[in-house]
DNA sequence: CCAGGACCTTGACACAAATCAAATGCCACA
DNA sequence: TGTGGCATTTGATTTGTGTCAAGGTCCTGG
């Protein structure tokens, strides 16, 4: 009933509207949800990091696009018998109600993020996001110098922040050139003072309490 | 247990960071949630509309601003005695998990809005989903020509499509001049070819099976 | 009937981000 | 050691939306 999924960078796990016979949790890496519309516009509308929730229980086929943006390991159940155990087990169906609770609150704070968000408050916000969710899983709070990955192409950031590539390049050299943060290769960051991170980021919420 | 509440159009239901003792779910009227950043930058995360949801088991404080953007009717529980109910009645935590997957569904149209539609789009694709919300109400789909109600100020709507209230005007005023919309007072929309408003928000999507 | 205010529309101009176009760096592989 | 491919950076220019400002419409209450 369970079993593994692996996926390298870039692959596609479901295409959407594909039918999509299993749900899972992401053990290692990361995967992005995807929408378009029909000219080819693109918006990433989730990100799935370790311990995030895959798929819909109840439906037959993928709402949206998911790729793995860096490799990734899936841990899978057959969606049938998940359902089953779902109805069964109240304290599973409790728990992911928590988590799609959570995932709500997520989305609508990346509504703010898109919607009334600058180029540059976009980037820092993504950064925040990606250094509280990797402390989190540490149960810690990312504070003074910390160091991050960024399994992510330029390409993938701009979808999922709302911009195109160029611009995403353009305001990343300018963190750096204001020494916000400190590029170690393409794909990993040090930023120096994380406070002043957040408040690039435009938001001065402290990140909740450590649930 | 179950009482009710109502609000005149403009009043604020609960602040952001309020203790909120109950939940509750729209009988009639409209309100929005809203988040802000520390300038007063705004916007509106979430449209509840009859039949929604609103407030979070589990959480003591309001994670948004909820103001009636219309006179608006709520039906209330209190916080407590509903959580005791959803932790023995399986029905209702399922019931419950698929609004809440549905508003997430939601949001994330949402964030495809947000990122990538021009201001013209946002405007056709709010008039869509309040057609669509509303027709699903009378299990209909909206075609042909119909009119609606549009219980938003412009500045509420531009709160929620992430422009200012200028440039909502004067998209407005633009579809009204090429033919796609027709107004009858401030607040009041007829739409000549249901179809036609749908090709302008860009999504060519059919809204899915009447479920 | 007029005054005041809330809401909306329109215009002129500014600016952030998109677009179009090269150039650069980097790595795998012959 | 070179070569091709890909992601990224940087530059020049355009454009959609924001900003600032004025004027209009409609409703309410004196």
């Amino acid at each position: 009933m369970k079993y593994y999924r692996r996926y390298e960078a870039g692959q596609v796990v479901v295409w959407a509207g594909d039918r999509m016979d299993f749900v899972g949790s992401v053990i290692a890496g990361m995967a992005g949800l995807t929408q378009q519309l029909e000219d080819g516009r693109t918006q990433m509308v989730g990100l799935l990091l370790p311990s995030d929730f895959l798929g819909r229980p109840g439906r037959e086929n993928a709402a949206y696009t998911v790729t793995a943006t860096s490799d990734l390991l899936l841990c899978c159940f057959r969606r049938k018998p998940f359902e089953k155990l779902l109805a069964e087990t109240p304290s599973v169906a409790g728990r992911l109600l928590q988590m799609t609770l959570d995932e709500l609150d997520a989305a609508r704070d990346w509504l703010l993020l898109l919607g009334r968000k600058s180029a540059r408050e976009k980037i820092a916000s993504l950064l925040v996001i990606l250094a509280r969710r990797e402390a989190a899983l540490l149960k810690r709070r990312p504070e003074g110098r910390i160091s991050l990955e960024l399994p992510l192409t330029r390409d993938a950031m701009a979808d999922y922040l709302g911009l195109t590539l160029e611009t995403v390049s353009r305001q990343v050299s300018a963190l750096k050139r204001d020494g916000v943060i400190e590029l170690d290769g393409k794909r990993r960051v040090i930023v120096p003072l994380f406070e002043r991170l957040v408040t690039e980021s435009g938001d001065d919420a402290d990140g909740g309490p450590l649930s």
